[in-house]
DNA sequence: TTGATTAATTGTACCGGTACAATTATAGTA
DNA sequence: TACTATAATTGTACCGGTACAATTAATCAA
């Protein structure tokens, strides 16, 4: 782990552990500098991560502060992205409906970049949050980058998995959501009726090289799924 | 303008006037540097806020690409948020139903961290991209902060008028996100039936001094509005 | 006490530099 | 040709430093 990824995690650690509320002041940047034993820059760099993630927001000539959201019961949209695995205390089940090796349509080939003839995992889950139908998951995965998966590692986190035994860094991702209908065999998964208002996403997930190696799409239960995100500033 | 954001500017206007693509490579750093005859820091930070951005990523060893997504019709969900105005050409007005003074009730008072006794400006528009109706919106302004509103600026851009005219800077914003029905009223408004489904976003607004100044609550039209989010990484 | 002026505090912009890890190109070998 | 080892390329981590703008605290005047 990266210095200031490290002095990132610390701090973070440390204002959840005091339990630190919304405009609570931080140690100023020269004593964070001495408290970490790092530079400048990388004490700054670990606060930028830390803005960015919504953590805390400095001010100049003024300090560092905390920032909190006061809505429990909302989870961040990036967290159920595969990013940032802070879910916080809530627990994260699922149940795995297919696991297997096809080929992709026209659509999920586009959105991979590939070939109709190449292979793909197919996976297909409904997941739970603290035991409550979240979404219902359809996704594709690159065989040539993902070249095995099976029931127990789809139980569990596949970001994790492939990040970690197939050592590929993932990158970015496209979102694309809007709200529709649920279809039947939707709404029988959800526990639903048909024709109920949801949230659908599709994500196409980027190695850090550029190489899309999943698209997915998530059809969200509109009564468990409440989001937050945390924006930062008008960039320019 | 800072240096850097000059900078970034600037690349992302080479890199729409040329119609690069995702993949494209841009001269390496180095180059970057005596281009824009600023030193490695400027350039690399101008280069960091094109990657937030979604305009670029950056491949150690490698290069620095042009990174795009291909879905035409789907609007940033932060470009609809206040924040980058970059809505593409697409052209956004408003029906302003209200622009008032009033005094808060509790749950907007508690959003905006004031007392019920405070005053806010209270605004309640119909918006239209390209004149689809797009979102109903009622939103709360702090007018301790925000000392006066009328129909004109309230037809324009608000943010634009706050940060110019005013002289304050917007820092950051929560934004709380749930799927659900049209009431009949938001019907009427967005020219569907009751119990559609809808989009409700709200967010509450701070300036860069943490303090919340504007609470907004907006119902999107389910079948005009798609949005894509470029997400970034695993921060850590 | 109030208001204005000045000084101290504090984060950010910008500069420059070294070391290094990931990628890609090259040379060498079978 | 195909594979391996080596070298060149290229962005990132990390260090340190100066100048400055925004905020806050202290000082002074009325």
């Amino acid at each position: 782990m990266l210095k200031y990824q490290q002095v990132a995690a610390e701090i973070e650690q440390y204002i959840n552990q005091h339990d630190l509320k919304q405009g609570n002041k931080l140690p100023v940047l020269e004593q964070l500098m001495s408290q970490y034993a790092v530079s400048k820059s990388t004490i700054t760099k670990a606060l930028e991560l830390l803005e960015r993630k919504g953590v805390i927001f400095q001010l100049r000539g003024s300090g560092i502060f905390v920032r909190r959201h006061n809505r429990p019961g909302y989870m961040s949209l990036f967290s159920t992205q595969g990013f940032k695995s802070n879910l916080g205390d809530r627990v994260l089940t699922s149940d795995v409906l297919d696991v297997s090796v096809t080929k992709p349509d026209v659509t999920v080939a586009q959105n991979l970049g590939i070939d109709v003839t190449d292979d793909v995992y197919r996976v297909e889950r409904v997941r739970f949050v603290d035991g409550e139908v979240f979404c219902y998951e359809e996704s594709y995965y690159v065989k040539a980058i993902v070249p095995y998966l099976n029931r127990e590692i789809v139980a569990d986190s596949i970001f994790d998995y492939v990040q970690g035994a197939l050592g590929v860094t993932i990158g970015f991702s496209d979102m694309y959501m809007q709200v529709g209908r649920l279809t039947e065999t939707e709404a029988g998964y959800l526990g639903l009726q048909t024709d109920d208002p949801t949230l659908r996403i599709e994500t196409i997930f980027h190695l850090s090289n550029g190489k899309p190696f999943d698209y997915s799409r998530i059809t969200y239960h509109y009564e468990h799924s409440q989001f937050v995100v945390q924006a930062n500033g008008p960039y320019m």
